[in-house]
DNA sequence: CTGAAAGCGCTAACAC
DNA sequence: GTGTTAGCGCTTTCAG
């Protein structure tokens, strides 16, 4: 391994000399460069864990997803980047595989200093979590379980959106809507039971009872477990006209499995999803969906960090952000009157 | 900030006694509970910049790709991480952005002691860069420009893959087949030239001369990009019966083009990505397309990496290995006759 | 089983 | 503009 001191040596200078070349400080152009041709044939590279420790911090911030590969959670990470490399941050993407521990882990790994600050998206944690997240060390959590927790918090509004998405299937003319969506026990406890309240407001608005049987569980949040618990809902026997999916993801295997089931979207079956993501404007027939604000939910969450990076101690009380919700019509709602 | 040595002072022990405790070593049950004990109500956090540095090893590998909202990169993100965890490593993702600076900078700021190792995605860097890799440092290439090079090297079997897939078209029926795919001006030089050099062998293996008229270049690789490649090569005015693309996220917004065009996929126009993203399962129809062996690659390609980094100075020559592909078939090429 | 000392490579602070 | 000194927090080495 090549050291500061090895190039100091071989170009007849102090270490300093070669910390000041290399961070751009004001160095006499013919040190400069003796320096940086000694750089070059020793092939010297910048230790950064010494660096980082000498400094006490490192540039770069951590992002926990649950799934890299789920579309939504990717595209996520791509808009983070983007706005934490325009602010001077690199980002390292981390996997919490959907599991508590797993997030607990990731927020603590981030407190040993490794990553200036985190951004953890969070589906594993509670609220019963809380005093665990009661961590001296900036970070922002986005997802819905921990209202009122201790740190900076950016939520989707969820209840909105879904109300929408319902509103929209019901302005169709539809009245048998279910909906795919594992519903946690606890009211309000996670994305799930929010969109479920929302889909649970909009039908009572109009008038019509949640039928329980409606409503299915997905064993996960996948394309597959999307087709296969439509298969379940058909299964019952029970004569739907639209679907609402907790997902786009959820919703585009919903639509495969209309489609093995010989039924029509949306002339039989109107399908909605929540997330917008960018295979909802491809699939056929194109997914309507709810746009949660992913730019700015991106910006903001890489804001809020940022800032409380910049000003270390002086915090501040934990903020609270809510996205707002938007839905996006698209022709697996089209009414048949709107085609040619 | 709460250092060993807050610890060990508030426990009465030495430094060293303190990590052997977080180290897991050997130490008295008492004088564990002791320290464990400090621990707990200091809120001591190892620094990991500090242990870095002064192991020489992060437990961390990098992993470079172009661009982290693709679902093929995504999904062979996934799939490394997995492999690599099991292995006791932790992954972070960087984002290249299709730039070959980018790719550069990524593999030299590994060398800066931030990863113990790299596998880097390649797009953007050529065969003339190949000097530029020439880094002492265990890094793997995934990609196919930098044949011979001077690191591990993890390519697919893009022309054989590709032949099969047009072939799959042939053996269909189909004559008039088009390719979306920018094709390198050099020969063999690019993913895209590869797998048009399979794609023309199979043409010409049956008799067919390629028709620079029905190859058409995407603007980019993205869903967006292959609806308008399909909407340009309608407009040329030619009657094509199948499309090889060089993609499945190509293909996706191929197939959504054809639609928007009235034409019917597989009846008036078949369709065949590359990759095998989950998504072409769940498209409508599905999509046939070629396996390039992904697991294979994401296993491959950790293990490839984890030798060199275990066997420090003991390096051995380059390794080029080439992952199988195979043609899986779906809707999207299926025959009249199959269908009910 | 525990401790003392040394030093990983770098930069902040202060000389000159 | 350049050099000297000190030390970031940890683990390795060697004594006890």
């Amino acid at each position: 391994m090549v050291t500061m001191q090895d190039v100091a040596r071989a170009s007849g200078v102090s270490v300093m000399t070669v910390s000041n070349v290399i961070n751009g400080r004001n160095v006499s152009p013919e040190t400069r460069g003796r320096v940086l041709e000694a750089i070059d044939t020793l092939g010297y590279r910048v230790n950064l864990a010494a660096r980082n420790l000498r400094k006490g911090r490192t540039g770069t911030i951590g992002l926990a997803v649950p799934e890299v590969d789920s579309p939504y959670f990717a595209q996520l990470a791509a808009r983070i980047i983007t706005h934490a490399e325009a602010a001077g941050f690199r980002v390292a993407i981390e996997q919490t595989g959907l599991s508590r521990e797993k997030e607990l882990t990731t927020l603590a790994q981030s407190r040993n200093y490794q990553y200036d600050g985190v951004i953890l998206s969070v589906v594993g944690l509670g609220k019963e979590d809380a005093a665990l997240l009661q961590v001296d060390f900036p970070a922002v959590i986005l997802g819905e379980r921990i209202f009122d927790g201790p740190l900076d918090h950016l939520a989707m509004a969820n209840v909105e959106g879904a109300r929408a998405a319902t509103e929209h299937l019901l302005g169709a003319g539809r009245r048998r809507i279910a909906m795919i969506a594992e519903v946690e026990a606890e009211p309000d406890s996670g994305v799930a039971s929010l969109r479920f309240h929302g889909y649970r407001d909009a039908l009572l608005g109009a008038g019509i009872a949640v039928d329980p049987d409606l409503v299915v569980a997905p064993r996960n949040v996948t394309m597959p477990a999307g087709r296969d618990a439509v298969r379940e809902l058909l299964d019952r026997g029970h004569d739907i006209d639209a679907v609402f999916c907790l997902t786009d993801t959820l919703a585009i295997g919903a639509m495969r499995g209309l489609a093995d089931a010989g039924l029509r979207v949306p002339d039989d079956v109107m399908v909605i999803g929540f997330d917008d993501i960018i295979e909802a404007r491809f699939t056929i027939p194109s997914l309507s969906t709810v746009d949660p604000g992913h730019d700015f939910m991106a910006r903001t969450a890489v804001e809020m960090l940022i800032e409380r990076i910049e000003r270390k101690g002086t915090a501040g009380p934990p903020r609270e952000v809510i996205s707002p919700a938007r839905v996006v019509a698209r022709e697996s709602t089209r009414p048949a009157a709107d085609r040619a």
